[in-house]
RNA sequence: GUCCCCGUAGCUCAGAUGGAUAGAGCGACUGCCUCCUAAGCAGUAGGCCCCAGGUUCGAGUCCUGGCGGGGACACCA
């Protein structure tokens, strides 16, 4: 693209005023007056090379001169060159546009190798909350940029069906299921008092009848703990797939001990010489390696702390093959990156190993006010509530539209609004809209086929509105690439509302009753071909962004009244 | 006490490795439908980018120190 082959010139100019390697920018000016792109390298290598800004980029004029596409540069304020691109540069986007279709915005940075992303991994010990609905969202968006920067992603969900927390969800059954046969019992305080407890225990009753009247024993609390996660798993399934959220693999706490990483990871880190018995407890030196304090790793009664599974855990993702690993998680683990980072490095990992993405947490307000709702779980709202509620479109698209690292305050009303204050109506309608263009253009009989647009003239795409939009759409693919990189989906969500905001202020521009010359339906063939040709690389980028965050493009858009 | 994140318009938030006059949406105000979906568009108003220093041609962005908000600091998971 054009913009590759003047940062290709400005690289050759810069090595031959004895700066290579320089480091600059080019982009797209706020101001249309700067251009339709400008850099920054005069100033950048001012200091280095001991002379004015100014006098550099005069010079880089001369040397950049007659670059096909671009009509003339410009030098402005302290030492910017701005080029101004020739009609025909722009109207090649168009072409790249409709040649690359849906695969426009990809890219092969990842050149096909593998990436593992692990998120939700909620345990199950309930129904899936708001914070995992977040990290489902996310996760999910990360792992489809990734997808287009040309990375093979494996999507994983670990789950700790053993342990504590799950104990104490069988003596909740358990309590429950004996209240529901009439026996005193309690859930104890540090139990699971959600309603759904009690759904599990009749729903046991219903299949296995009274089996377990009165048993207080191992057998008992093992069999309703089985019941209860292998229930609260489905559940869980049934919701991420509401929410149009799929994994590859699950991978339970347990198989790490029946398949004994857990006791060979002992192994392994006794053999570095950095463990130590301390008041009848196995410790970690994981200060070490920058964690703040050394670890426990396995506690003086003899069981393992939760460390020890996630440093096997991390040591069997590698041996699988997964080097770069993402991990989404919520907040609150902050603490578990240091100490899990430091386990592996003892194991001679990188430093880095894995990668991790912190979300904060999630609040939801209706009318102004939190709420704090749930028929079910009782001390929390649900994801499958909230995606009855607002629908799984608005809900992804609310989660991912604030950057991870920032509280997120989720507003019931505007999600429930289906006009145009809902960012997610706005960029769907957008959408739908140039659908519609196809449709009536069919109607009347013009051809509209992949062959005729592409073959349309886009020299014709002399309006300022057309042009703004192209720009617009041209910067799509890097757009990708930095949100992938940056591991930020939210600025996708940012950038299609823009191109939203343009689409409509064309396609209102063109609008008969405003100014039918610049309609898309106009008579004249040829305009009509270039614009439509414009209308569909809009629908292109639109409907490319939003296959990218997991949302549905509409053709048509129905409200409900 | 230590560590992490956040602080930008009335509200919710964007601001790529430091760049030109700090942006968007919502809310407020003013216009625009006999006509491709007005779920829209055009325009107006609204800012000591938390504070104080520092780095430099240039700081919302980087550094130091404060202030305010959130989270984490177990032989819990």
């Amino acid at each position: 693209m054009l913009t590759e082959r003047i940062s290709e010139a400005l690289r050759e100019a810069t090595a031959a005023l004895g700066a290579d390697g320089a480091r600059f920018r080019l982009d797209r000016p706020r101001d249309a007056s700067h251009g339709d792109l400008a850099t920054n390298v005069a100033m950048a290598l001012a200091g280095r090379l001991g002379r004015s800004p100014r006098e550099i980029a005069r010079d880089l004029r001369q040397r950049l001169a007659g670059i096909e596409g671009v009509e003339r540069i410009e030098i402005a304020g302290p030492g910017f060159l701005n080029f101004f691109l020739g009609a025909a540069a722009v109207g090649g986007t168009v072409k790249t546009i409709l040649g690359r279709g849906d695969r426009y915005g990809r890219n092969d940075d990842g050149c096909g190798r593998r990436v593992m992303v692990e998120f939700v991994s909620a345990n199950p010990t309930g129904p899936l909350h708001l914070g995992h609905g977040r990290q489902a969202a996310l996760g999910d968006a990360i792992a489809s940029l990734l997808e287009w920067s040309g990375w093979t992603v494996h999507r994983e969900f670990y789950f700790n069906d053993a342990g504590g927390q799950i104990r104490r969800l069988a003596i909740s059954v358990w309590a429950r299921y004996q209240q529901l046969l009439g026996h005193g019992a309690s859930v104890p305080e540090d139990g699971y008092q959600g309603e759904y407890v009690s759904e599990i225990a009749a729903d046991l009753i219903e299949r296995q009848g009274r089996k377990y009247e009165d048993d207080g024993g191992d057998e008992a609390l093992d069999a309703m703990r089985r019941f209860a996660v292998a229930l609260l798993r489905r559940e869980q399934e049934q919701d991420l797939a509401a929410f149009n959220v799929r994994f590859d693999e699950y991978y339970p706490e347990t198989r790490l001990y029946s398949d004994g990483l857990v006791a060979s990871t002992i192994g392994k880190l006794r053999e570095t010489g950095l463990t130590y018995r301390e008041d009848g407890a196995l410790w970690l030196r994981t200060s070490a390696f920058g964690d703040q304090k050394d670890r426990v790793m396995v506690k003086s009664d003899g069981s393992p702390t939760y460390f020890l599974p996630d440093v096997a855990y991390h040591m069997n993702k590698w041996e699988r093959g997964f080097h770069d690993v993402i991990n989404v998680q919520g907040s609150d683990h902050h603490s578990t990156v240091d100490r899990v980072r430091a386990g592996l490095q003892a194991l001679d990992r990188p430093s880095g190993y894995p990668e991790y993405v912190l979300h904060q947490m999630v609040t939801v307000e209706r009318g102004g006010e939190e709420v704090r709702f749930s028929k079910r779980a009782g001390s929390y709202t649900t994801l499958a509530d909230l995606v009855a509620e607002v629908g799984a479109d608005v809900a992804r698209y609310f989660f991912l539209m604030r950057r991870p690292e920032a509280h997120l305050t989720f507003d019931l009303d505007l999600a429930l609004d289906q006009s145009d204050r809902n960012p997610v109506y706005k960029v769907q309608y957008a959408h739908a809209r140039l659908c519609r263009l196809f449709k009536l253009a069919g109607e009347k009989g013009w051809l509209a086929g992949h062959e005729t647009l592409r073959s349309a003239d886009t020299s014709l795409l002399a309006d300022r509105s057309e042009r703004e939009v192209v720009k617009q759409l041209a910067e799509f693919p890097a757009l990708l690439r930095r949100a992938a990189a940056g591991r930020a989906p939210h600025l996708v969500c940012d950038y299609l509302e823009k191109t939203a905001g343009m689409v409509n202020s064309w396609y209102q521009t063109g609008h008969p009753t405003r100014n039918p010359k610049l309609s898309a339906l106009v008579e004249d063939p040829g305009l009509r071909a270039v614009r439509l040709a414009l209308a569909r690389a809009a629908r292109t980028v639109l409907r490319n962004g939003l296959t990218v965050l997991g949302l549905a493009a509409p053709q048509r858009m129905v409200r409900e009244d």
